[in-house]
DNA sequence: GAAGTGGTGG
DNA sequence: CCACCACTTC
């Protein structure tokens, strides 16, 4: 079972490229982040054509999160809300979870708000996103043991996955603040799979489209696997794939696969 | 001599198939409209390395024009003001007038303002443009005999040049008053080059990108030469190349070219 | 730098 | 439908 996890950064604009890796590479599960479109208009039949079923939570402009998926899903439901029923319900209003089970394993799809800079409104609006979801998976916890929790988490959780000529202290993505948010959720029993395999820096998942990042390779390891014991132990690999980023008018991120 | 006109809808997006269009048909001058940019943004180089000379009138955004020769032009100038210096210098902030001699053949390149709706003020402007544009060339005819006056006119003189399905009275292109306008200035001895050579319908050189236009064939035939007697006794052929219309992400009209 | 918006122009 | 703008987000 593999299960791939992309920021695709607008699906409408993506649509043949994403088409054209997943052909390639076909995945049980790939997890789309930054689909930035409404359900509606979401491209549904050039993935149906390859076989697969689709399960949204889109909207206009801005995130949307979408499960791509080759057997049906069970348990499907989108947003914090749906196990967390006495939240605002404003914390569903931007669209970045999403949810499904498939051969009795949690997928969690996620796109953490980016936080904008380092004390910034949007900023205090990551941590407290980052505190909600702790709560969240403390309570799929109780009824599953198999969890994947995946996505564009907008962390680099330490200095080996970032480029140097970065000051990673008070950087957005990298501060203290955010990584210890999200620290404070991988004790709850969740390990990377990446670095099952990985040990080495120098493996990113994203590079900014500015200041021709991706050509000098100042790129930053952000977009995760999280997996409970019992899948961490099943891990065969987990691989990060940079080709679409070498393809004109690519996303920023580039998929990562694990493979169980 | 070759002298091809073609509204390009801004050259920045069509650079690449103008220069594969001029390589193949390497006219004597190119007529452009709508290259939608400033000068000093023009893309020269392309062109240069064709071995084409560059006069221009841009402007950002809109309209403008330019003059692409193998030969250098002499007498360039830009907009009415040029010969007619009394004109009010606002007639030429909107760039559709570029002309230049070459060969002794004096070629007027413009872009006439398409006039939105017949009763607007676009369409009033449309109009009192036209009896300037007649002043204008009743001078150029004062010192020379040879004239070739090219470039969208945004009008359809006749029926056979609309597709039938269109109310050709009140429509805007297509409307008396324009007609009239456009007939006036002919009456001073110039005659369209494209109907020495082809009488009937069915002749497009433009069609709206809306509601699969070209698909269907629903063109105008907007784009013309008009001559004075000693070029239209010269005149060899004219042609229009249909062939770019069918590219992806083409300009709304294609380029007409007459042979001399 | 590359997405999105809503607006104008054609 | 396809350009442009200025603006916002990441």
């Amino acid at each position: 079972m593999k299960i791939a996890t992309w920021n695709v950064n607008s699906i409408r604009i993506r649509l043949e490229q994403v088409i054209d890796w997943l052909s390639k590479n076909p995945v049980d599960v790939l997890c789309l982040q930054e689909i930035k479109v409404v359900d509606a208009e979401f491209p549904r039949s050039p993935f149906e054509q390859l076989g697969y079923h689709l399960y949204l939570s889109g909207q206009k402009s801005y995130n949307g999160v979408a499960l791509i998926s080759r057997q049906p899903l069970v348990d499907v439901s989108n947003g914090f809300t749906a196990f967390l029923p006495k939240l605002q319900p404003e914390w569903d209003e931007q669209k970045r979870v999403i949810t499904g089970v498939i051969d009795k394993i949690r997928i969690v799809n996620l796109y953490v708000p980016n936080g904008a800079a380092v004390g910034t409104e949007k900023y205090e609006y990551k941590l407290r996103w980052l505190k909600v979801l702790r709560e969240y998976l403390q309570l799929l916890l109780l009824s599953q043991p198999a969890i994947c929790v995946c996505g564009d988490f907008n962390i680099a959780l330490e200095a080996k996955d970032i480029h140097e000529q970065v000051s990673t202290n008070n950087h957005i993505m990298a501060s203290e603040l955010e990584r210890q948010a999200l620290r404070d959720i991988l004790t709850l029993g969740f390990a990377d799979a990446f670095r099952k395999f990985t040990t080495e820096g120098g493996h990113y998942s994203w590079w900014d489209y500015r200041a021709a990042a991706f050509r000098r390779n100042l790129g930053w390891r952000i977009d995760h696997h999280y997996l409970t014991p019992v899948l961490y132990e099943r891990a065969k690999s987990c691989i990060i794939d940079v080709a679409p980023r070498k393809l004109t008018q690519p996303s920023d991120h580039v998929p990562v696969i694990v493979e169980f």
